[in-house]
DNA sequence: ATTCATGCAAAGCATTTGCACATAA
DNA sequence: TTATGTGCAAATGCTTTGCATGAAT
């Protein structure tokens, strides 16, 4: 994906491209590492010819969920991390290292999920939903 | 559960009954709402004859968890939650307010969900996984 | 005695906010 | 010029840590 795919990208979710916008979304486009707002501050403030602050990254991941560009992962306490593969996709966490992996729907069995007509029963309505595998990589 | 059945609990877990840990675990044990190390601060504070700090709700919380009486949710950012429900269930989180309900195994169609012997290929170990069920409860 | 739990306050991180400056339509 | 984005630093919120006290074996 070019830079200018991404600023079209960003068009698209309705977010202004700017040059810091740019970059981060293109580092979230081309990392599968689904990275944390540091992971991001770090790989992308070298990259930029003006400075980045920690507060644009923060600003600007909050504005990508927003919009829809990326959303965030929650399997670790206390950390926040991103994820730009918009693909229907689930994730395999190695509860070792906490790294994160990507699950494509077409490697996991009994899809889809969903949830019993007693269960919902009017009360409810079921936007979607998000399986975390976890075990050991092994080496 | 009695505060007997309780201190049988933790020593069955090899974590030593203090009169703190005791109510904390009482608390947790006959809760469905998830609560947050606030929350059971909150709700534990006035319960006890004794002060209690909010280092020992953490303390504990983190010994219950490695000591697998509890185990974490993470569906928000900067937010742990803790559960004891010890049967084997997912959970529905209200996009809205953010309430986790719990969903049990019998409420879910096509599990169980396993992964392709072709993402596994010898190089990860299953040991589990947790749906997250994401949608609006109607009023 | 020795070990371990607790309380308090301080410290630590991740994240957000307020405000001034810069930038773009 | 009007609105919006950015940077910096301060503030916030959740959680952990250090240390002294207290209880239990």
């Amino acid at each position: 994906m070019t830079v200018f795919d991404v600023e079209q990208l960003l068009n698209d979710h309705g977010v202004k491209p700017t040059p810091q916008r740019a970059v981060i979304t293109d580092y979230l486009v081309h990392t599968h590492s689904h990275p944390t707002a540091d992971d991001v501050f770090a790989a992308v403030a070298e990259k930029l010819p003006v400075p980045l602050s920690r507060a644009t990254v923060y600003n600007t991941l909050n504005i990508l969920v927003e919009h829809k560009v990326v959303q965030e992962v929650h399997t670790e306490p206390g950390k926040t991390r991103y994820d730009a593969n918009l693909s229907d996709h689930h994730h395999f966490v190695d509860s070792v290292s906490g790294e994160i992996i990507d699950v494509s729907l077409e490697n996991i069995s009994h899809m889809p999920v969903s949830l019993s007509k007693d269960f919902l029963d009017g009360k409810f309505e079921l936007e979607g939903y998000q399986i975390t595998f976890f075990g050991k990589k092994k080496n």
